[in-house]
RNA sequence: GGUCUGUUGGCUCAGUUGGUAGAGCACAUCGUUCACAUCGAUGGGGUCACUGGUUCGAGUCCAGUACAGACCACCA
């Protein structure tokens, strides 16, 4: 064993080579794009982490689908470029830092804007590069030169540029109107960011006196504190038991101002009591009725959630709970609340800090999404753009079909600052994208910028192409936009997925991506979602130290299912870890017995096993790529595994070992080519799944020191190499194998004892089965092998198989029991039986004849006359016993 | 209220044009010889939730039912 001290260890240690051979890819410049005309480009741009966080499973799972893909095309010879970032995450990110400050005793007022912000980009400089080198852990093969940040100036300019030219066609404007506010972030939401939650709660009665101390009407409400807003009740216009009242007023309890009372369809006479109070400032469908109605809004809440002077001296001041209370006691004082009642509903909640979301009217920027909506549904209807798997897309039309205008303006510091300017002398806005010196109506100089910043995901939409260096018409954004594919959790196909294809449309007249990969969640063991308040997050990082990079890679990507959450173990891993064992173990094999230098001369294959695994390999080989180009990368995964593991290792080093060890010079040398074409292959198609363990193998193949498994060519399955006849012929061996040691096995034959094995040739197997006498001597414990002629008699007392290649026979002399062994047989001769009734119920079955495919017939066929025979012989063997 | 997904061996899950069910883990028995005990061999274990339908043939397609889950919308 010559090659013994080359340098492998008996078993994988991860450890100690990932980051060297992580650093001799980067610095080799393979993560860029290689160029070449004539190649086609495959592009992905990397869904940004934020730079808040740490990298967490989902970013594990995201980071590895995408380097399968990214390397395989890569050695398929296309131009590849991956392209990473980071996101400013501009609410997540200034929460963080307010926490950090408050630690401090400090707070944004108290240090101001620009002391606030260079806090913030110091934490950009500390935490952002945190997530990438977390990445390289992983083995992402991403171009680092190209890393883009969605507040560089790049990107920056893009954000400029899209507000400028949305705002000049009209389609960002600025109003007043119900947004979602979060007292604690003390900032508007969009829609969804936003997070419903079922709550118990109560539902209120509360009578609404007529102005002459009549009884006027009583409502139905959730929000009590909020009537002090009220400025109209509404009712349905069908309603008889308030008809009277329409057009009239009832008194506002406690205020005592009065409110006139409207019909309109949206009340529902069914619920509550059919009146509604209307508070178009602190409710969504009250402003849209009022509009209606010509009813002004009232706010009586301040932007910390506290009422404030509209909603009356008394209250003023008080949170919103606290104010609850107190309207209800004097209600109740004034004998105004006729009923409470237990009522279930749901409340929303600010997606970043959990509290309660606050309704309230507001001045803020939106983008008006109906004709950017129509265009991005087109797009994915026409195939333009296409979700995997693809029912995503219907979830996407049906967000897209009822979409509303989208709320993009912040009351915060972090992030894109809105490229508006307000002139103080004459009111003037004005959009641009420089800062402007003076009002371009009234000349003025006094210009005051919008205070507030762009929502985060605002410069997300633009990342596929802002990073390639829209709007200038880079090299880059020639060559890769579109991009290839999107891979994404479905979690954020409304927050980002969405709005790219919508601004990728309107602003390059192109979708972004021509596939979205969509993949799940993974969850923790119990099937639970890893959250901080449950505490069951697992650290992909302390996974890599414990396992390798590799192994958590392959263990996330064993039987993902696009669309589909799984499960995160430590068993999957451990089986990972296994693997990636044992195909170091595998390769150390193989060069251990590789002659000095590996073999010059390269003989094909000539033994039956040798043809066999070519022809698997082949066959591999075209599943792999098949599954990859199909993006199922669960499947490819699990095809390599049961490839290298089942047939390479289980068996054809097995049978390798018999020519290695004893075997004429030819032989070996047949054999080792065998073994060396095989490793080499499978390493480069494992490669994308465990880039650094079939990297740090790769290294040792002869000649190989300076070539790089990650700069390899894919394997190509030639038809040269398929042998389907070997193949069966193979089959028919590993059967009499597993006969045999089952055989063995069920005797108790001592282990070490080498038995003499007696075969019976079924029809056209003698030629085969005698070459294969080396086969069934290495694994089978065979002493000697004898084919008997037909109807040869055996005297001895044997125990047998009957497989499809031919009937096996083991002399065991007294350690044979005859009744035992002849109801083994019977019992198989039965299993048989059943068998070949259903072969017969099909094959007697006129439509089966009729409809099926010739070749399936013709394989029923085959396979009862098979079942026949071996039954036959099953049957002539208990005769042969029975005494 | 709407939409979608899942229900396959003890556990976790694969199963892509419909052709007689697979893996890992667990379990049982055996195995320390020269790739690997992070291993090998052998074995047990499934009416593919239920009911109907289409078909020569259904885990796979259709309809319905039950249970579980997700998302969206929320009538105060």
């Amino acid at each position: 064993m010559g090659r013994g001290e080359f340098g492998m260890e008996k078993t994988y240690q991860p450890q100690g080579m990932e980051k060297d051979i992580y650093e001799r890819w980067e610095t080799s410049g393979a993560f860029a794009p290689a160029g070449g005309a004539g190649k086609p480009p495959y592009c992905i741009v990397m869904p940004p982490p934020n730079i808040t966080g740490q990298l967490h499973m989902g970013h594990a799972l995201d980071a590895t689908m995408q380097d399968v893909l990214i390397r395989y095309h890569r050695m398929r010879g296309d131009d590849t470029l991956w392209l990473p970032g980071t996101d400013h995450a501009s609410i997540a990110t200034e929460n963080k830092i307010v926490e950090q400050m408050r630690k401090e005793g400090l707070t944004k007022a108290g240090i101001g804007r620009e002391a606030f912000l260079s806090r913030a980009w110091a934490w950009k400089k500390e935490y952002g590069g945190q997530i990438t080198r977390q990445l390289r852990r992983m083995g992402a093969s991403c171009d680092w030169d190209r890393e883009r940040f969605t507040m560089d100036e790049g990107c920056s300019r893009a954000v400029v540029e899209v507000f400028v030219r949305l705002y000049e066609k009209g389609l960002i404007y600025r109003g007043e109107r119900i947004i979602n506010w979060c007292p604690a972030c003390k900032t508007a939401l969009s829609d969804i960011e936003v997070e419903y939650e079922d709550r118990n709660d109560h539902l209120w009665f509360i009578r609404y006196p007529a102005p002459d101390g009549g009884d006027g009407l009583v409502i139905a409400t959730t929000r009590p504190e909020t009537m002090l807003g009220d400025t109209g009740v509404a009712v349905n216009p069908n309603d008889e038991r308030y008809r009277h009242l329409v057009g009239k007023s009832v008194v506002l309890p406690i205020s005592g101002r009065e409110l006139p009372v409207v019909a309109d369809d949206y009340v529902d006479p069914a619920f509550g009591t059919g009146a509604v109070k209307m508070t178009p400032a602190h409710d969504p469908n009250d402003f849209e009725v009022a509009l209606r109605h010509n009813l002004p809004p009232l706010r009586v809440m301040n932007d910390d959630g506290t009422m404030n002077e509209n909603a009356g001296a008394e209250f003023a001041g008080l949170s919103a709970k606290e104010c609850r209370v107190r309207v209800l006691k004097a209600l109740e004082e004034q004998g105004l609340l006729v009923k409470t009642q237990d009522y279930a509903h749901s409340v929303g909640g600010c997606s970043r800090c959990g509290t309660t979301v606050e309704p309230l009217m507001s001045r803020q920027w939106f983008v008006k999404m109906e004709p950017l909506a129509k265009p991005a549904i087109a797009a994915v209807r026409d195939g333009d753009t296409r979700f995997i798997p693809e029912r995503f897309s219907k979830i996407y039309y049906n967000w897209m079909e009822g979409i509303r205008d989208w709320c993009i303006s912040r009351q915060l510091w972090w992030g894109h600052r809105i490229p508006a300017w307000y002139c103080e002398e004459c009111g003037r806005v004005i959009v641009t994208r420089e800062s402007p010196d003076t009002c371009p109506d009234c000349g003025s100089a006094r210009l005051r910028q919008d205070e507030d910043v762009l929502d985060t995901w605002f410069s997300s939409a633009l990342w596929p192409f802002s990073t390639l260096g829209w709007p200038e018409q880079t090299p880059d954004l020639a060559r890769f936009y579109p991009t290839s594919t999107l891979v994404t959790g479905y979690d954020i196909i409304f927050f980002w997925v969405a709005r790219m294809i919508f601004s990728g449309i309107e602003h390059t007249g192109r979708t972004p991506f021509d596939t979205v990969l969509i993949h799940g969640i993974v969850r923790d063991d119990q099937g639970r979602k890893m959250s901080k308040s449950l505490n069951n997050g697992i650290d992909p990082l302390e996974i890599v130290e414990a396992y390798g990079a590799d192994a958590l890679r392959f263990s996330l990507l064993l039987g993902v299912s696009p669309g589909a959450d799984m499960r995160f173990s430590k068993e999957k891993t451990e089986a990972a870890r296994n693997f990636a064992n044992k195909v170091w173990n595998a390769a150390r094999f193989v060069l251990m017995n590789l002659g000095e230098g590996g073999d010059a001369a390269r003989p094909g294959p000539n033994t039956a096993p040798e043809k066999w695994i070519l022809s698997r390999m082949n066959r591999a080989v075209r599943e792999v790529t098949a599954h990859l180009d199909a993006n199922e990368l669960g499947l490819a995964a699990q095809k390599l595994y049961d490839f290298i593991w089942s047939e390479f290792c289980d068996w054809f080093i097995e049978l390798s070992k018999g020519d290695l060890l004893d075997g004429a010079p030819e032989r070996k040398a047949a054999a080792r080519a065998a073994l060396q074409k095989v490793l080499s292959a499978l390493l480069r198609l494992l490669h994308p799944f465990m880039p650094f363990l079939t990297e740090a193998i790769y290294a040792f193949l002869p000649g190989n020191a300076q070539a790089s498994c990650m700069l390899s060519d894919w394997p190509v399955a030639l038809e040269a190499d398929d042998y389907p006849q070997e193949e069966r012929q193979m089959e028919g061996v590993m059967e009499i194998i597993r006969a045999v040691r089952a055989l063995r096995q069920e005797m108790k034959v001592q282990p070490g004892h080498k038995a003499r094995l007696l075969l019976r040739p079924a029809e056209g197997w003698a030629d085969t089965l005698s070459a294969a006498e080396p086969s069934f001597r290495r694994l089978a414990s065979v002493s000697t092998m004898t084919l008997l002629a037909e109807g040869g008699q055996i005297e001895e007392k044997t125990v047998s198989a009957v497989t499809p290649a031919g009937e096996a026979l083991i002399p065991l002399g007294d350690l044979v029991d005859l009744a035992r062994e002849i109801a083994r047989l019977s019992a198989e001769a039965d299993a048989l039986e059943a068998e070949i009734r259903r072969g017969e119920g099909k094959l007697d079955n006129p439509g089966f004849l009729a409809k099926a495919p010739a070749p399936l017939v013709e394989a029923e066929r085959e396979k009862l006359a098979r079942n026949r025979d071996m039954r036959a012989a099953l049957l002539r063997r208990v005769d042969d016993l029975k005494p």
